[in-house]
DNA sequence: ATGTCACAGTCCCTGTGA
């Protein structure tokens, strides 16, 4: 089974770029961030006829999340259940797999409200897989705005003071990591820096300025039936690129 | 470090968010 995540600002400004890495790719899961559009606009029809089924929490102008599938989709959540008005958050079981996509806050700034909220939001997502179901492989991908080492980060020095790379970001990805997963890139490629992110300014992509905040987090047991993984650059060259570009993984289930 | 992109509204430019 292959899953993917994508932050892809704009599902409307991307459509073309999505439906040919669907057709491309063809992964079975596709976990989406920044879809920016509302149910109305959301493309289920076009999806479904490449052969996904859609569950989208959207909101609009900005954020939202969706899980695409070919493998079934059922019992779907939106949010954390609180009145957090922000569509950040969605979950479904497919292939008895439980899938979660993420669009973690920004933060801003370090003295920004942002910032207190992406830590709280960050907390929230860490209670709810504490108390997941252990008999359920699970998959927590997503957009998570957190590099989680500095090898993750082109250069750190760039970033002191700054979101993305502060102690308490980390300490917030370790504690979702210590209910029980693992960081499915850095775990299959433990050298290598693998960006899933370059600012559209600066000609930061050519440059290599970059940064893997871009995460598959799964269950150590969908871990060890990880058969590969890869970050696809390639999706970042081209015309109208997202400033991410896809995660993917497969699974010999 | 800020050279871009996307959005909505003020609507062909500007403010906001990333």
């Amino acid at each position: 089974m292959i899953v993917a995540t994508w932050n892809v600002n704009s599902l409307t400004a991307r459509w073309s770029r999505v439906e040919e890495w669907l057709r491309a790719k063809s992964p079975d899961v596709l976990l989406i961030q920044e879809t920016k559009q509302n149910d109305e606009k959301y493309p289920f029809a076009a999806l479904r006829a490449l052969g996904y089924e859609s569950a989208h929490y959207g909101q609009g102008q900005w954020n939202g999340v969706a899980i695409l599938s070919k493998v079934g989709l059922s019992d779907v959540v939106r949010g954390f259940g609180d009145d957090d008005a922000e569509a950040r958050f969605i979950g479904a079981t497919c292939a008895d797999v439980r899938v979660y996509s993420c669009y973690v806050p920004n933060g801003r700034a370090l003295d920004d409200p942002h910032y207190a909220y992406k830590l709280a939001w960050l907390a929230k997502l860490r209670d709810l897989l504490a108390a997941r179901d252990r008999d359920q492989h699970v998959v927590v991908g997503g957009d998570f705005n957190v590099a989680p080492s500095d090898l993750d980060c082109y250069d750190p020095s760039v970033f002191e003071g700054g979101t993305h790379v502060s102690e308490p970001e980390r300490e917030a990805i370790r504690a979702i990591e210590a209910t029980g997963l693992v960081d499915l890139t850095r775990s299959m490629h433990p050298d290598e820096a693998n960006f899933t992110w370059w600012d559209y300014r600066n000609g930061s992509f050519h440059r290599g300025w970059g940064l893997r905040i871009d995460l598959l987090l799964v269950d150590p047991a969908l871990r060890a039936k990880a058969t590969s993984s890869y970050v696809d650059r390639e999706a970042r060259k081209g015309e109208k690129p997202s400033d991410h570009v896809p995660v993917v993984a497969d699974f010999a289930l």
